[in-house]
DNA sequence: ATTGAGAGTTTTTTT
DNA sequence: AACTCTCAAT
């Protein structure tokens, strides 16, 4: 027990040691809020309360699993559930599936699944989808989903077409996925929330189940979320809460930042707990951001402070552009690297929109630098993986239409568009599913006989899998595999996506196996399906290996890092133009650069670069507003000799900047620039080639994937397009000729 | 049923 | 610049 409280400080020891009623935890960056939810979960354990009556409830898997870790730690063998809101959620629906109007083998539908669902509910309506595009649509019903309106309550504003539009999908868009028995991931949510107001029984019965409920990043809950932890928390009210409004940045996905601002309001006898006491970074670091962060009005004051150094100065870089930003930023980590005074995994550079990343990946493969890039294609969202996982899929829910149609003629199977279409006109007229349609297909009498005889044999095969369908993952995955011809498909082919495809495919077999061991006996496919469609990406981002990281604002939250780079904090990128109608969203972006800064621990460098090139165009950038709010005569101003004079000029949105004096004098060599290969060997920079000069099986040079050679040529003059083929992982690659940085190698 | 050209698109995205 | 999607041609 001693051992508990030991290391904490008065607040943080306040927190853990609160045992009834609610909680509001109050806690700045750096804070050590996970060291006090972990230590208060282990002190209740102390305490005697039983482990099945807590629940902690986060919004990654990374959270919690990080967060079960510690506890395991601090109080072995006391297994406390820690789990993420949708899988808590998908779990409950599994049990009460019949009250949520779904069957309990109900199939979850990811972004993907979900945006098929959608486009065939609007193609039913004869709406036509090129008017009113599928996306924002589907924004729209999330927009509602999250704010736990149904489809009868959902009243667009008057004049609002799109609005329009969405009262008639919504509902259609609803009877769909029913009829699938399929749920979306904002349905895990609302379908939760709506079964614990509809049945007071079993709410009571959770409530008292779950007496102690911790929730983890609070600020980020949306209003079914909130209605969840709420009727858990009626007769037991032991509602724990941490979180920092300070650090609410996705108002966009309809978190409501009024559910921690009003906390104190909605439950009686709240204690409140602040812990402002920063542990990470240094003096200057945070007095950066603490100043950033006080020009937001719709704010709870909250004092930041740290016992720890002062620091060096944060620095604020002027780059003649993006190159020159990327390859100075690679240069210095570089430098930093091979001197032993840092590792690669100590810095991370922070970018707010994805395309950024471009510039520094080249910089860095330049310089030789390992880096990893937290976003690519996440592994269960690779097509050969939802390929598969679609006839799981299928399997487990036979209804699950929007699956059926993913793996009917993958591989190909020589069932084409129009074959569907007639197979789904019948099963809507009949209101049979599209697997019941096809097994009926004689009946079908727009088919023709080749196709009903291919749609024979492919339910003939599903049928012989469902039959070896109740042994293990890896027998079943090996099974589908083989049966649908997916793998010798593949196989055939020698390609290098596919070779890689393969790979992932030999990979999947793997977590199917993983899965098996933790799992023993047969017959849990639908809990597979569970958890392979909860998963993110970030949670294979590794933070033991050894690289610098690149990753976008968002997902730098919760992360810590020794030397942030946080770059491009430019008018229109921080704060994003599309926010900057809205002073909320404004807010919002500002707390977005204030949770960025307070990553870093010991260094920070923000930078600016005069010209930006951007999805396509150049265009001169104008230093973010966000920078005058800084303490800036505490901050080390450095500039690139390559802006020269022009940069003196005053420019109507911004102060002139002057030039510091020598002290600081850490100015860039000029005329920096990518080199490719060929130009280092021949010292000069050649003038760009024509389209023209470039010929099937030639060599070429690309600046950020090396050498490679041409496999095909298309079109003349402006629009000649070559592919090329470099080696492995990038694989083919296709440009238009005269806007790429192509270089042909003698 | 597969391929290619052309058009349109591009904020962030825990699940 | 690079990606995705659509429609038309093969």
């Amino acid at each position: 027990m001693d051992a508990l409280l030991r290391d904490l400080t008065p607040a943080q020891r306040e927190a853990v040691r609160h045992v009834e009623g609610p909680l509001l935890i109050l806690a700045g960056p750096g804070s050590g809020k996970t060291r006090v939810i972990t230590h208060r979960i282990a002190y209740l354990l102390a305490q005697g309360v039983p482990c099945q009556q807590i629940l902690a409830l986060t919004f990654t898997n990374k959270a919690a699993d990080e967060m079960a870790q510690r506890v395991e730690r601090l109080a072995p063998g006391q297994p406390v559930w820690v789990s993420t809101f949708h899988r808590f959620c998908a779990r409950l629906l599994r049990r009460y599936a019949p009250l949520a109007g779904i069957q309990e083998n109900y199939t979850i539908y990811d972004v993907d699944d979900s945006r098929r669902a959608l486009r065939r509910a609007i193609e039913r309506l004869k709406i036509d989808v090129s008017l009113y595009p599928p996306d924002p649509i589907s924004v729209g019903i999330s927009w509602a989903k999250n704010r736990l309106i149904s489809p009868d309550d959902y009243r667009p504003r008057p004049g609002n077409a799109l609005g329009d539009v969405i009262k008639r999908i919504y509902p259609a868009y609803q009877k769909l996925l029913a009829s699938c028995n399929a749920v979306d991931f904002d349905d895990l949510l609302l379908h939760t929330a709506t079964l614990l107001r509809d049945n007071p029984e079993v709410r009571a019965q959770l409530d008292q189940r779950y007496r102690f409920v911790l929730v983890d990043e609070y600020q980020d809950t949306n209003l079914a979320q909130y209605a969840i932890v709420r009727a858990l928390s009626i007769d037991h009210p032991n509602l724990a809460v941490t979180g920092d409004p300070d650090q609410s940045i996705y108002g966009w996905r309809g978190a409501n930042i009024k559910n921690i601002l009003d906390f104190e309001e909605d439950f009686p006898n709240v204690r409140v707990v602040r812990l402002e006491r920063n542990y990470r970074s240094t003096k200057r670091i945070l007095e950066v951001a603490a100043e950033l962060i006080a020009h937001n009005v719709k704010r709870k004051v909250k004092d930041l402070y740290t016992e720890n150094g002062e620091g060096e100065p944060v620095r604020l870089v002027y780059y003649a552009d993006q190159n020159e930003e990327a390859a100075d930023i690679a240069r210095r980590i570089a430098e930093d690297v091979r001197a032993g005074r840092r590792r690669a995994g100590d810095f991370a550079v922070f970018y707010r929109v994805n395309a950024l990343s471009l510039a520094f990946e080249k910089a860095f493969r330049q310089e030789g630098v390992p880096y990893q890039m937290v976003h690519g294609l996440e592994f269960f969202k690779r097509k050969e993986i939802r390929d598969v996982l679609g006839y799981l899929q299928l399997l487990a829910n036979p209804s699950n239409d929007i699956g059926l149609l993913r793996v009917i003629n993958t591989p190909a199977r020589g069932i084409g568009k129009t074959s569907i279409e007639r197979l789904a006109d019948y099963a809507t007229r009949h209101g049979m599913t599209l697997l019941e349609a096809a097994r009926a297909c004689d009946r079908v009498d727009s088919l023709t006989g080749r196709a009903a005889s291919k749609i024979q044999k492919f339910v003939a095969m599903f049928d012989r899998l469902a039959a070896l369908a109740g042994g293990s993952i890896e027998e079943l995955l090996g099974n589908v595999l083989d049966a649908s011809g997916y793998q010798e498909q593949l196989k055939q082919s020698k390609t290098e996506e596919d070779v890689q495809r393969l790979a992932n495919i030999e990979q999947l077999l793997s977590v199917g196996r993983d899965f098996d061991e933790r799992h023993p006996g047969n017959g849990h496919l639908e809990e597979f399906l569970e958890e392979t469609s909860l998963v993110g990406d970030t949670d294979d981002w590794e933070d033991k290996a050894n690289r610098v990281t690149l990753m976008t604002l968002h997902a730098s939250k919760g992360l810590e890092f020794p030397v942030v780079y946080l770059v491009a904090v430019e008018e229109g990128l921080i704060p994003h133009e599309r926010s900057k109608d809205h002073p909320d969203q404004v807010e919002e972006e500002r707390r977005l650069m204030f949770v960025a800064i307070t990553r870093a621990k010991q260094e920070l460098q923000l930078s600016v670069a005069r010209q930006r090139d951007f999805r396509g165009q150049r265009k001169t950038a104008v230093a973010s507003s966000f920078l005058m709010e800084l303490p800036r005569h505490r901050m080390e101003r450095i500039e690139s000799e390559a802006l020269g004079t022009s940069w003196m000029q005053p420019h109507p949105e911004e102060p002139v900047w002057r030039r510091e004096p020598a002290r600081a004098a850490r100015t860039l060599p000029s005329g920096v620039h990518l080199m490719t290969a060929a130009e280092l060997a021949g010292g000069v920079r050649p003038a760009a080639p024509s389209p023209e000069d470039f010929h099937q099986g030639m060599v070429v040079c690309h600046p950020g994937y090396g050498l490679g050679h041409v496999v095909a040529l298309s079109g003349a003059g402006a629009s000649r397009k070559a592919t090329v083929e470099f080696p492995p992982p990038t694989g083919r690659k296709q440009f238009v000729l005269a806007a790429s940085p192509l270089r042909p190698v003698k």
